[in-house]
DNA sequence: CTTCGCGAGTCGTTCAACGATCCACGCTAG
DNA sequence: CTAGCGTGGATCGTTGAACGACTCGCGAAG
């Protein structure tokens, strides 16, 4: 369709195809465990096979996509093992950055605003916004630790949760109940209670933690096998 | 050298170029800032240049190549900031890791004897074997946490690391004075006592940092410019 | 001494091709 | 009727060549 491949945007035309196929995924248009045949997918989006394989390289090293060799990429469909890694991984990095981050430091300007949205949203009933915005408050308590690499780390670990959430199609409302709870945890780090804040954010990730177990068995029970 | 690119191994032809890349990074025979030309590198590696661009793409996500659009890849020459990011990143998650630990762990296991060789080379004098030897007790803490995630992560940043170094070729007695600071880590970790072990970790890291700082300074100073 | 333009060197991307590998299906033998 | 055993089709893995686009250094013009 694209004959040129002047579609804008800023990165080389690789990364943006991880992008799109990125987009592919949460949006749920591509279900985990399905294949990626390389030819079709090439000309759906419009570039060549080799734009395509290397794409998939970095989605692969994301966890986002995984290739099963001589047989062909698909998309990674995270088990319970995987879900409760990542959360162990979470809880391990913002706890941390929480608890060491600075009083006062520029960065909570934008976990304020990510709570502060998420509250409009929930009573405006959209709760997919509160969902985003709750993602954005966790990236933002990252953020405290002003470290790049976790910053980056992070951003990777939230992609493949969002992948496991589309795998057992338990969307936003899982984030509902969690609104007023980050909130608590906002005032606390306002006021330079960083220990405190890191606290409560433990018992964020136990409950959390809990309610997609509870999910993923109520999945495996709907849709058995 | 190798005309046949039927180097055997296990992976993708991808991924052992790869590999073979990462090698001649830590042996320095790439050198920091250096580019790394395609068809040149594609012919001495004896793959195409497609395949060769997908290693880069790893590579770059590991930290390890950077690329200027449009002008190539380099090898990555990390800067003050970056190694301080790297041991950040260390601090959080090895510290966290043997928190967490429990007692009895069986991956205490690999430490201890991580801990054991490592006496035993530097009583041989083989200083690049500490080194490696001081790797893999770190690789060891954080396997401490049973994440699949993190021990790829730590991979990843000892990689870089030892970038990092190579970078400023300060190489192995970097690692000496520390062989009896894990001994001591090692005894806490068998005797229960996961806090002390993760407090002496910290006290470590704060050293650690200063000795490789001067390091660079010292650097800097020498070969300026 | 500064600026402009040009050419060489590379990158970015595509296309076509070919052997290797895997899988499903149908056929044969017991 | 069931268990193997080809065999063909689909897809992957990798290559080589091609061509436009971009960057940079260098020399000429002002």
């Amino acid at each position: 369709m694209s004959p040129r491949p002047a579609e804008s945007d800023g990165a080389d035309l690789v990364e943006r195809t991880a992008l799109a196929i990125r987009d592919l995924l949460i949006d749920g248009r591509l279900r985990p465990g399905q294949q990626l045949v390389e030819p079709a997918l090439a000309a759906a989006l419009g570039v060549s096979r080799n734009t395509l394989r290397e794409s998939f390289r970095i989605l692969m090293h994301e966890g986002l996509l995984l290739r099963h060799p001589n047989r062909g990429v698909f998309v990674h469909a995270p088990d319970v093992a995987e879900i409760l890694d990542i959360y162990r991984v979470r809880r391990i990095i913002e706890e941390q950055a929480v608890r060491g981050a600075a009083p006062k430091h520029p960065g909570l300007a934008a976990v304020r605003a990510a709570v502060g949205q998420a509250v409009r949203l929930r009573d405006a009933g959209d709760w997919n916004g509160v969902g985003t915005e709750n993602m954005r408050f966790h990236a933002a308590l990252v953020a405290l630790a002003d470290s790049p690499r976790l910053a980056e780390l992070f951003a990777r670990l939230q992609a493949e949760l969002r992948l496991a959430f589309v795998t057992l199609d338990s969307p936003e409302y899982l984030h509902d109940p969690f609104v007023d709870e980050n909130r608590r945890i906002v005032a606390l780090l306002d006021d330079g209670r960083m220990g405190e804040a890191a606290d409560a954010l433990d018992a964020y990730f136990t409950r959390s933690e809990r309610t997609v177990l509870a999910a993923i068995e109520r999945g495996r029970a709907t849709r058995p096998r």
